[in-house]
DNA sequence: CCGTGTTTAGCCCATT
DNA sequence: AATGGGCTAAACACGG
């Protein structure tokens, strides 16, 4: 596989999949979880190719971001209006590319569903518990070591590719608080779901990086700024799998009062957005896997 | 109307 | 040859 060098490729396709490309920009986002049309920004600004025949990539990247189970929708809150929802990637998609490389998917990323495959309710608030006490600990503080919170992560492995997601969109992690965290507008107010997602996918997190193959690629290298974009406060998976429903369903009755996600912290005109914590969902990474 | 999201279909290519 | 991944096109529904 020929190594995109500086300059490399500025103009022609990339050797990236839509699939990739779309993980990258949702990566590129702190609270990894982006809307279509910033998705479609972050590529046109990263790679001249698709600033032409913009329908057609387009059109081939929302088919991706349906068909594909390693894609979740999360919804608007009702208060933050707006066309269309929020991709994020599944909690458990985390190893789905070789060596963490964008340029080559290991297996095609699927949610099963299954009754045996269903959380039991012990465990999800096993989960919530643990959840909970690091979620403790994380609040206005640092991180989360990775290796306090392996979950389902099925390849552990500490090696990070050149072509991988950290390093290709380094450029907006480099510096925690600086410029580089200019879209951290897209927090919510009260509410960091940046250390939400980053705190129960950590394995699609990592604040260290080195910049490598997209400072290679020759792309611009501002970093991005995404306007006042709002997210949700309590971001949901939708993809309306039966499995998500169920999970959803299951967790809901064990979740503390002091989570956001919890009933009690609901606003009374959103009964039917009574949806948990997406970290809460993670028990739901036991029941994907990568389709052999 | 237009952007978004879903679905189906067909093609090409690499791998098994 | 069969299978799977990726890409493209197109049709349709829905909602702001």
């Amino acid at each position: 596989m020929p190594r995109p060098g500086r300059n490399t490729y500025s103009d022609q396709k990339p050797p990236y999949s839509y699939i990739s490309l779309t993980a990258m920009a949702i990566q590129s986002c702190p609270e990894k979880m982006l809307p279509l049309s910033e998705i479609y920004k972050f590529i046109m600004e990263r790679f001249p190719y698709y600033r032409e025949n913009t329908q057609r990539w387009q059109n081939s990247l929302r088919h991706n971001l349906s068909f594909n189970d390693c894609f979740i929708k999360i919804p608007r809150r009702p208060d933050q209006p707006g066309k269309g929802s929020f991709w994020a990637l599944h909690p458990n998609c985390g190893d789905m590319f070789e060596n963490g490389s964008f340029l080559r998917r290991r297996k095609r990323f699927k949610v099963l569903f299954s009754a045996e495959h269903l959380p039991k309710p012990s465990d999800a608030a096993h989960y919530i518990q643990q959840h909970a006490k690091l979620r403790m600990g994380a609040l206005g503080a640092h991180l989360p070591q990775m290796s306090s919170y392996n979950l389902s992560v099925s390849q552990p492995s500490t090696f990070k590719h050149p072509f991988a997601i950290e390093n290709i969109i380094a450029r907006d992690y480099k510096m925690p608080g600086s410029l580089a965290f200019s879209n951290m507008q897209c927090v919510s107010a009260g509410y960091q779901i940046h250390n939400q997602l980053s705190t129960a996918w950590p394995h699609v997190y990592s604040g260290n990086v080195i910049d490598a193959e997209y400072a290679a690629y020759g792309g611009p290298l501002k970093s991005m700024s995404h306007g006042a974009q709002s997210l949700p406060t309590i971001p949901v998976p939708i993809k309306p799998t039966p499995t998500s429903v169920a999970s959803i369903s299951v967790l809901h009755s064990h979740l503390p009062p002091f989570l956001p996600g919890s009933p009690q912290s609901l606003s009374p005109g959103s009964p039917k957005q009574s949806s948990p914590d997406p970290a809460l969902l993670h028990p739901l990474a036991a029941h994907c896997q990568e389709v052999t």
